[in-house]
DNA sequence: AACTATTTATAAGA
DNA sequence: TTCTTATAAATAGTT
């Protein structure tokens, strides 16, 4: 939106990298606070600048209705050790996220030759596999339309000779 | 944006309410991510439907993750905590695996064209920096290889000059 | 689930 | 940073 279109990436000028999250972050939270209100949604928006700094958007009582909601799901629970759960999750979501930046090809630096290759092999595999499902997809829909065309050409030609 | 100005308050029509909410939240899914991309920003999105279905995004660089703000929060009451937190955790776990089946080129089938489309320009680039960080990884030990060898065979040019 | 007339967001420029 | 403006993007109402 804007002078031009903006490829989906990391804004490498800091100076425009600033000046986008600026008004990005003002518009985000601005529509975080419209569905909220429009439909009744509960939300919650965080958002860190590179530098660590923090605004937040947080509709009506996102945390007890959420609360609420959890505790009426599911009542019967194993809930006490959170100490010994918490962390262990939390390493897990770590380590699944580093796995995805890995994939997006981000934090690189510290992998070794032989990771990366192995990302590399991994990565390769995965791009012909995903261009396979999609030429499938669009074959399925090329033969899908046709068959429409066809259909249609035929209850064409029976008008016309109607008419005729 | 549409036809017509809206209001900022509550859809009454309940129909119109839900098609708003499906519609703005992948608007604003959407920008959370573009964001994040675009800046370089942490972002943890989190929505709830009216009916308590939830909706995430969460950028992958947890300088401070959402989980451990609300864990500094309100510590005081740990068996809520839990509650509220593990699910969210689970969800959130799930999504990351789901995110990275998929750049793995796996559960393909659920997935539009157009979905399948941006995994597919997301995992090319990530392969381009693979293959150029391993390139670089490749030249610098190459190099390094042929400093080595260049020192070495001074050390022997001396050695033979002091023989003979 | 698509479409399109409009409104809104925003990239670039001042 | 803030304002302006041309343009891209989101989306309200409609089919």
């Amino acid at each position: 939106m804007g002078r031009g279109r903006v490829e989906l990436k990391r804004i490498e000028n800091k100076i425009s990298r600033q000046v986008t999250f600026s008004k990005r972050r003002s518009g985000l939270l601005k529509k975080a606070n419209e569905i909220s209100v429009l439909c009744d949604a509960d939300v919650a928006l965080i958002v860190f600048s590179t530098k660590g700094k923090l605004f937040e958007y947080s509709s009506n009582d996102s945390r007890c209705s959420y609360a609420e909601r959890q505790m009426n799901a599911n009542d019967s629970d194993p809930k006490e050790n959170w100490s010994v759960e918490y962390p262990k999750l939390m390493s897990r979501i770590e380590l699944l996220q580093r796995n995805i930046r890995h994939y997006m090809g981000q934090d690189l630096d510290p992998l070794s030759l032989r990771e990366l290759q192995s990302i590399e092999q991994q990565i390769d595999t995965s791009l012909k596999r995903i261009r396979s499902r999609k030429n499938q997809l669009m074959h399925e829909s090329i033969s899908e339309l046709q068959k429409k065309e066809k259909a249609l050409q035929e209850q064409n030609n029976l008008i016309t000779k109607k008419i005729t």
